[in-house]
RNA sequence: CGCGGGGUGGAGCAGUCUGGUAGCUCGCAAGGCUCAUAACCUUGAGGUCCCGGGUUCAAAUCCCGGCCCCGCAACCA
């Protein structure tokens, strides 16, 4: 059977969920769902990276003990997640006892084969990035990322031995050109590895920072939090299991922020062909939401909360919205505009009322009983066609990321329902005694249209495409069905009144 | 020579990798339908696809050069 292995990243809990951590999740259960339904197996695994100065200093600030202040944040990540109904398989905090254990036996094996080593480091310190910075790369003395004067320090640290992989890990990218998609990620990993690289200092002196997973070597230091949140991807797996590891790794997708492109794109593989395990398999990395009303700020108000955002307008138009609007790959705007606009649009007046008017005649004109197909007439088979058409569309969308593509091409077929009705004016032909059969047939290629729909959407919408096979009363278990079309529904078969899926938004309803 | 992204009808965006009628949403104009969530359907107006070269039978798409805009501040995906 196949198998894929699906990670988000281990959410830093040094904030609440927001956009990011929202998007980043939502396609990966999308992924994960879709996988499931193509008959793979798919495991989804997140989670909350707990270590480090950053914590530390916020639990502070909290007045709270760094564990206290992780597992509060930790439990509102895991509770956002399953209040927005993400099916996730594992949910990791790295301050589990089977994560640490297994950061440690990593750690001493790295130690033993000589790949971790001992000395003296001296430089530019940013507490906000954790991390030393050469003279080169600061600007104007300042940190790039925090625009802080960095300390000068000097300490005992120990080294991983990173540079003794970079031409293995070059080679590799040259092997294997998907390891890091979309391409201009792996050109910039690629154009990062032309310049020689350092060895990774992974440990901090417990004088300084005594949050974090002591090493197996020497209890007087503390593990780099980089290098203990990334071994969360395997760690996980062996907690469930060593059949569940060898099930599931290699066949890895880590999905990922551009902002971590670093440590997954290169401490990560180095560390695994020291720890001896083999690569995953795809790096996917994904752009930023930029606010159109500027930047994202909590005394601005303009904050995306996830389950703001499912009260407002629920949880489906929020994910249409997500996985429609962004390229994967690239940035995207996010505003309430093109957000209330892309469910008026396609969620409410293209697809929620196709499905109205279609139940409604069904019901109206032969009480929700379905009707016997007759032959398919030329126009019966070009709608067939579409939606055939479309699933194929979709599934090369899907293999390459391209969300947006893969529902473009279902709403392809959705608009094309919609111009079937009023080519066929079932309404026109029922006032027509004669032609009432016809009607029959017609609304049955519509309720096709919409169980094909349901079929297609769940991985997107798994609620609405629940509601839309309650509404078709499709059995339990059939949902999925892949009965050609028109050999579906018995004849007889009652299909519910019609519901509002997505009620419209007004403008004036949003703040 | 810091890194990266982008410049496509009024607005916001796809399409560029794998050259071959320039597509979508909103807005605008006219019409149709009346089953439906004032939704749906048709037609139309509106584009030097940033500029200049080059390759080609053919370039928004490939190559070279140039111009302009935006991030690299953050609660960070």
């Amino acid at each position: 059977m196949d198998r894929i292995y699906i990670t988000t990243p281990m959410y830093y809990v040094n904030a609440e969920p927001h956009l990011g951590h929202t998007y980043t999740t939502v396609i990966a259960d999308t992924l994960k769902r879709y996988y499931r339904q193509q008959g793979i197996d798919a495991f989804l695994l997140t989670g909350t990276d707990e270590h480090g100065d950053k914590i530390a200093q916020a639990a502070k600030e909290n007045g709270m003990a760094p564990q206290a202040y992780a597992d509060r944040i930790s439990g509102v990540f895991r509770a956002t997640w399953d209040e927005c109904g993400i099916d996730y398989d594992h949910f990791l905090r790295t301050t589990d006892d089977y994560h640490k254990r297994y950061v440690q036996e990593i750690l001493q094996k790295l130690y033993d084969n000589g790949d971790i080593y001992f000395g003296e480091y001296g430089g530019f310190y940013c507490y906000g990035c954790e991390r030393f910075y050469t003279e080169k790369e600061l600007v104007g003395g300042k940190c790039p990322d925090h625009q802080t004067a960095p300390a000068y320090i000097k300490e005992k640290n120990y080294f991983f031995r990173m540079s003794k992989y970079q031409q293995r890990l070059i080679e590799t990218l040259e092997a294997k050109p998907d390891l890091v998609r979309p391409e201009r990620y792996r050109g910039e990993v690629l154009a990062f590895l032309r310049e020689p690289l350092e060895d990774l200092s992974i440990s901090r002196p417990k004088s300084r920072l005594d949050w974090g997973i002591p090493l197996p070597f020497d209890p007087e230091h503390v593990t780099y939090v980089w290098f203990d949140a990334l071994l969360n991807y395997v760690s996980a797996l062996k907690y469930k299991g060593e059949d569940v590891f060898e099930a599931y790794w290699p066949k890895a997708n880590h999905l990922i922020a551009k902002d971590i492109l670093k440590p997954h794109a290169i401490y990560w593989p180095t560390m695994l062909m020291a720890a001896g395990l083999p690569l995953y398999e795809h790096l996917d990395v994904h752009g930023y939401w930029v606010m159109d009303s500027g930047k994202m700020s909590k005394s601005l108000g303009n904050v995306v909360r996830p389950l703001e955002m499912k009260k407002r307008f629920g949880m489906d138009a929020f994910r249409y919205f997500l996985l429609r609007e962004m390229v994967f790959g690239q940035d995207a705007n996010f505003s309430f505009d093109a957000l209330v606009n892309r469910i008026n649009a396609d969620l409410a007046n293209n697809f929620g009322n196709l499905v109205s008017r279609v139940l409604a005649m069904q019901q109206r004109y032969f009480s929700g009983a379905v009707q016997p197909l007759g032959a398919l007439r030329d126009e019966d088979i070009a709608l067939r066609d579409k939606f055939v058409q479309a699933e194929e569309e979709m599934k090369q969308h899907m293999a390459a990321l391209q969300f947006h593509r893969a529902l473009e091409s279902l709403w392809s077929a959705i608009d094309h329902a919609n111009r079937y009705i009023v080519q066929t004016a079932p309404f026109t032909l029922f006032k027509d005694e004669a032609q009432r059969p016809r009607v029959g047939e017609i609304l049955h290629h519509l309720l096709e249209v919409i169980r094909s729909s349901a079929r297609l959407l769940a991985p997107f919408l798994p609620d609405t495409s629940r509601q839309l096979n309650r509404l078709l009363a499709v059995p339990a278990g059939e949902a999925n069905s892949r009965k050609p079309w028109g050999t579906f529904f018995p004849a007889g078969h009652k299909i519910s009144p019609p519901a509002v899926l997505f009620p419209r938004i007004e403008p004036e309803g949003e703040a």
